[in-house]
RNA sequence: GCGGAUGUGGCGGAACUGGUAGACGCACUGGAUUUAGGUUCCAGCGCCGAAAGGCGUGGAGGUUCGAGUCCUCUCAUCCGCACCA
């Protein structure tokens, strides 16, 4: 019996596939189509042990929906734009797209390596202009339909990657790549107007019945619908402003009213602060703030009387002052809010450091109105509205209703609907990206490059040495002369935003070579996406603007979905324990040597023999190098064992930490499948058969399929290889015993199926040493037969008071009268029961059996 | 602060609708083969106890014949949002 050897039988299997073209995805054809997506991968060059746990998931689902019968479109692509490619060319003077190119045919080898069944004549890339020149295509569609603007206002600065975020790549206030605190410029951007779809997103997210709850809230929250009164404050006299404008969802709470405060942004306090020093100092500190680490955590609040008087709406005889206030945000609501500090903690810690009136005027059920007073702790909970005019003894939510109703009857509010999402800023001032294919004339204003002179292509040679926009520095590229007058004119620079790549690829995979932007037919035919697979960290961001640009497109006609991915599992990462020398330096796994287990568990540094620190488990990173390489483990292993070993040890969705001894158990099963194939299966034993082994090794077989089908369909992965290990057992001790060759044939066939999706070129080979013709690639998934997952006799515990105490083995089926006759024939349990009143016998069919004794 | 998730052996984790807790793997222990083995095979492995038995799913209560699973409270860890009016 020869050693299982993946370095000879690999490479062996994955050029039959692609002789065969086993993995081609044919559009339109008849049989039910299944279309398993991974978030693609930016090609740095490398691929991680993540990627091989991301795509073996993939590939799972794949294979194992190709032998159900679908018809599986599993591709594979580049997001290719991107700044690591312009630090490469600022660092070593590469051409970015020169660099990219490498890094992807790099990539492509090591993914084929995986051997993952992907159609790979689908191949596309974001930085090919035959990808980026359709974006600009559709980018332009949208500009015509206003879905696309120009706006001067408050960006996100990004001051060590230079450039623009989004609302939704500042984390904590800092840049999502580059980990900088964020600074606020203004700027004239580009935007997409996602806040159009704000409700279109919301509702969506109602069918999307295979996404993670998890992620529907996130972006539930991220759109952050309220429910509210817009109102205006009349100034009590003449002013330099007519009143202010205030947004609330508290309306019921207008008569606790004691001040009303505005942004430091806000344009009457930029009015105000016009010529009087004071003012505008004051607004320069407080807006100082927002994203500064410091500023985040002081929640200190401060104001700045304006000396304005705004009458109240509902009872004009009261004057409320007007503030300038730190915590009022611009970008929410009207940028000014009133305060009601009995009921709101902000404006109660605002009323107390100003010494502002707090007048209740929710009652809590219980207390009395002429002793209840708030004091540190506004009161937000319900109760009774007092203190309120036509309000008075009504319950919160009909004081809202009243309260909106008056300010519409006296013209001065109306009930509104507020957003936290925002407009989704796409420019980016980089070189590397997809360019906006506009032009800035002087007469024409903004004016779209004609489809026919698409694709705007990114120009050779430009000089990424120094920070910034290399593309607006480029001598000649930008000049051009505009295209509806003819006049000189200069190209828009900006380039767009990555996300923007990667929010409609999935479309664009149903057919990479259509001469239009999406082929409807075959987009039609594919999407939605039937399993997208990736990363929770981009729960809101690609996921948020990919559902907004389908839902885009399809206004435009181009698509017929609403939402491009039906199903989603987000999955873990891979962790390695870190290691680090006592002078702090860490250290490769490859350079620990780790002795002991528990407590005594210690590490020391391979070369010194020096004692290791052994750090927490955390996802692989080069700055800790706690990294594993995917080839090594490959060269090692073979590339099905480092696939089993990243399904098997964790469920698919929480972190699975790498560890040597894992793989090896991976490989162990490997060579233990290998070993029950690599030899003569042999006749029927001369002595008979005997039938007892083989009915049984035939229920195990039926049990098997049965267990690992349903633990792929419910994405247990790990719990799916466990079956295997356990399949694999029972197989081997099948062996000893005389069953029919038959059912060993059986056991074995299923075996290799089964095994497929995990361990695809292990079974190829296990395949062929069964006899079977053609691959297993494309073969069918085994059927089982219920009447063999079932057995005709089975082992039920007997429990007295609920505590085992024997076990009775009854017939499948039993009645309560079967079951209990039997028990009761039980000398163990008969001799538990002496000296006991039998209360009550409960017998849960093929279950369990209690007795109640005392 | 608000919202959400998760707590099970030395470790990763199983356990479908409440029904034998600890499947499977790792580590460990003993044995066999080989003895160059850090290979392979067999067995053991929640805790206390010699055994009988008792105790065990973060903690405290509760519902139930029966709770890892359901309810209430509580603690811890992780994640998301965060002065959102």
């Amino acid at each position: 019996m020869a050693r299982y050897s993946p370095k000879e039988v690999e490479p062996k299997w994955r050029a039959a596939w692609d002789e065969a073209g086993a993995f081609h995805a044919e559009t339109g054809s008849p049989k039910p189509k299944y279309y398993v997506l991974e978030m693609f991968p930016y090609p740095s060059g490398q691929l991680h042990v993540g990627h091989t746990r991301n795509y073996a998931m993939g590939d799972v689902v794949a294979r194992f929906k190709r032998a159900r019968g679908f018809n599986v479109l599993h591709p594979m692509g580049w997001d290719a734009f991107g700044l690591p490619a312009e630090n490469a060319a600022a660092e070593r003077g590469v051409d970015p797209a020169a660099w990219t190119w490498d890094n992807i045919s790099r990539m492509r080898e090591e993914l084929k390596r995986l051997g993952l069944s992907i159609d790979w004549s689908r191949e596309l890339a974001t930085c090919d202009p035959a990808y980026y020149g359709r974006q600009q295509a559709w980018f332009l569609k949208l500009l015509e339909r206003g879905l696309v603007y120009r706006k001067e206002g408050q960006v996100n600065w990004d001051p060590v990657d230079m450039t623009v975020l989004a609302n939704e790549q500042v984390i904590d206030g800092r840049g999502w790549r580059s980990g900088a605190v964020v600074e606020r410029r203004k700027l004239t951007q580009w935007f997409l107007r996602i806040t159009d779809y704000a409700d279109a997103l919301l509702d969506g997210l109602k069918t999307l019945d295979r996404w993670p709850d998890k992620v529907r809230l996130m972006q539930e929250n991220w759109i952050g619908r309220s429910q509210g009164l817009r109102l205006t404050f009349a100034l009590s006299h003449d002013g330099p402003i007519e009143g202010v404008s205030v947004y609330t969802t508290r309306p019921d709470t207008l008569f606790g009213a004691s001040f009303v405060a505005i942004a430091p942004d806000h344009p009457v306090a930029e009015r105000l602060a016009d010529g009087d020093s004071a003012v505008s100092a004051f607004v320069a500190t407080a807006r100082k703030g927002g994203t500064s680490e410091a500023e985040i955590e002081s929640a200190e609040k401060l104001g700045w009387d304006t000396g304005l008087k705004v009458i109240h709406p509902f009872a004009p005889e009261r004057l409320l002052p007007v503030w300038i206030a730190n915590f009022v945000l611009m970008d929410y609501g009207t940028g000014a809010i009133f305060g009601c500090p009995a009921h709101d903690q902000r404006d109660l810690d605002f009323a107390r450091k100003y010494d502002l009136p707090v007048t209740p005027v929710v009652l809590p059920a219980g207390e009395d109105a002429t002793v209840f007073h708030v004091k540190q702790e506004a009161y937000v909970g319900p109760g009774r509205i007092y203190n309120s005019g036509f309000m008075d003894g009504l319950d919160i939510e009909a004081a809202k209703t009243a309260a909106v109703a008056r300010a519409e009857a006296l013209r001065i509010g109306e009930g509104a609907t507020v957003y936290r999402l925002r407009d989704w800023g796409v420019a980016r001032q980089r070189g590397w990206g997809c360019p906006i294919p506009v032009v800035h004339c002087g007469d024409c204003g903004v004016v779209s490059v004609p489809t026919d002179q698409l694709p705007v292509r990114i120009p050779q040679g430009l000089d990424f040495t120094q920070p910034g926009n290399a593309l607006a520095r480029h001598p000649t590229w930008k000049h051009v002369s505009c295209p509806r007058c003819g006049g000189p004119a200069e190209r828009e620079t900006d380039t767009l935003d990555t996300f923007v790549d990667s929010s409609w690829y999935f479309a664009r995979f149903t057919d990479v070579d259509a001469e239009t932007v999406i082929d409807k037919d075959a987009a039609d035919y594919w999407l939605p996406v039937d399993q997208y697979i990736g990363g929770v960290e981009h729960a809101v961001l690609h996921l948020l603007y990919a559902r907004f640009v389908t839902r885009a497109l399809a206004d435009e006609g181009m698509l017929s979905v609403k939402e491009p991915f039906a199903g989603l599992f987000t999955q873990g990462m891979v962790t390695h324990e870190t290691y680090r020398r006592q002078s702090g330096e860490w250290l490769e796994p490859r350079a620990v040597d780790v002795r002991g287990e528990g407590l005594d568990r210690r590490g020391f540094a391979a070369d010194t023999d020096e004692p290791i620190v052994i750090g927490d488990a955390e996802k692989m990173s080069k700055s800790k190098r706690n990294v594993v390489a995917p080839g090594d483990i490959a060269n090692t292993y073979g590339v099905d064992a480092a696939r089993l070993f990243v399904l098997s040890d964790s469920p698919p969705e929480r972190d699975v930490q790498w560890t040597s001894g894992g793989v090896e158990g991976s490989w162990r099963l490997v060579n233990r499948i290998w070993a029950e194939f690599d030899q003569d299966s042999g006749d029927d034993s001369p002595d008979g058969i005997d039938e007892a082994a083989t009915l049984a090794l035939r229920r195990h077989t039926h049990k098997a399929i049965k267990a690992v089908t349903e633990t792929i369909e419910g994405f247990r992965f790990n719990s799916a290889i466990a079956r295997l290990y356990e399949f694999v057992a029972v197989v081997r001790t099948a062996r000893s015993s005389a069953c029919s060759r038959q059912s060993r044939h059986e056991a074995l066939s299923a075996l290799a199926r089964l095994v497929g999706p995990f361990a695809p070129h292990l079974a190829e080979e296990c395949w062929l040493r069964l006899g079977e013709s053609g691959l297993l690639a494309t073969a069918p998934w085994p059927e089982w037969d219920s009447a063999l997952t079932e057995d005709d006799e089975q082992v039920l515990p007997v429990q007295i008071n609920g505590k085992r105490r024997g076990e009775v083995l009854a017939p499948r089926g039993a009645t309560s009268e079967e079951v209990q006759s039997l028990v009761f024939q039980n000398e163990d349990i008969v001799k538990r029961l002496e000296g006991l009143t039998i209360r009550k016998v409960i017998v849960v069919t093929d279950r369990i059996v209690n007795i109640v004794a005392a």
